[in-house]
DNA sequence: TTTATATTTGAACATATGTTCAATTGATTA
DNA sequence: TAATCAATTGAACATATGTTCAAATATAAA
């Protein structure tokens, strides 16, 4: 911790401005609740693993064969949305069907392909 | 590539499904779009730092501040958020004012914190 | 039971990401 | 001019993340 942090960390340029944002901001627990919402949507593989799911109810093979990639990878990938309560899944035989679980993300997930769309 | 990976990547279970979805499927570059937006919210500091702007406009000292983080870390964080014309600044003598620039997005941001609020 | 197949899992690996530290830039002031 | 300060930058570092590979489960069929 070298005197440029210290004067920037302790001192404030205002301090006012600085002490009621300071009430108002996200707590830890938030600021991280928030991200990790975001970080479920933030890889390629699983929005096209829940684009996918929006337009049908899909066993883990399918999915691989629509993406183009590995099983493995696929199911490591489900297994996240599946912690996150984004999909829900029934087992058919020795086949897994897998299916959409959470309409809110999906709302969110549909705000930013309208954003990235237009 | 062993025998299992090339039985479901090349003959899927419910062809026509698969054939189906995957021309609606995500283009590459969309999906890498997509999930790109949302990895510009998959941060807890970026998202601190988009909730304390968006209740006012703020120099990098005083957000490091209400942080309580260096002004290093988020100097460069305010870098990603100003590469993806998330927030705009203002140069005032040595200081540098950054505020909101995307609406978009913070709608975005607003409807995650509802979301993890409810 | 043996074989085949759909899925899951854990370890290894490479890559991406966030923070720190030290140095630098640009503007103000003594 | 020299010193100070806000901010930026690049390199180093540690950590997180996604895919692959090999092995393990689980179910169905021969």
């Amino acid at each position: 911790m070298n005197k440029q942090h210290d004067v920037c960390e302790v001192r404030a340029i205002n301090k006012k401005k600085v002490k009621s944002v300071k009430q108002l901001m996200l707590t830890d627990n938030e600021a991280n609740s928030l991200s990790g919402t975001f970080s479920v949507l933030a890889d390629p593989t699983r929005t096209k693993i829940i684009y996918a799911l929006s337009n049908d109810e899909l066993c883990v093979c399918d999915i691989a064969s629509i993406l183009g990639m590995s099983v493995s990878a696929i199911s490591h990938q489900l297994r996240i949305l599946r912690n996150m309560r984004l999909v829900k899944f029934r087992k058919e035989s020795k086949m897994v069907y897998y299916s959409l679980d959470d309409e809110h993300i999906t709302t969110l997930f549909n705000e930013g392909l309208n954003h990235i769309r237009e």
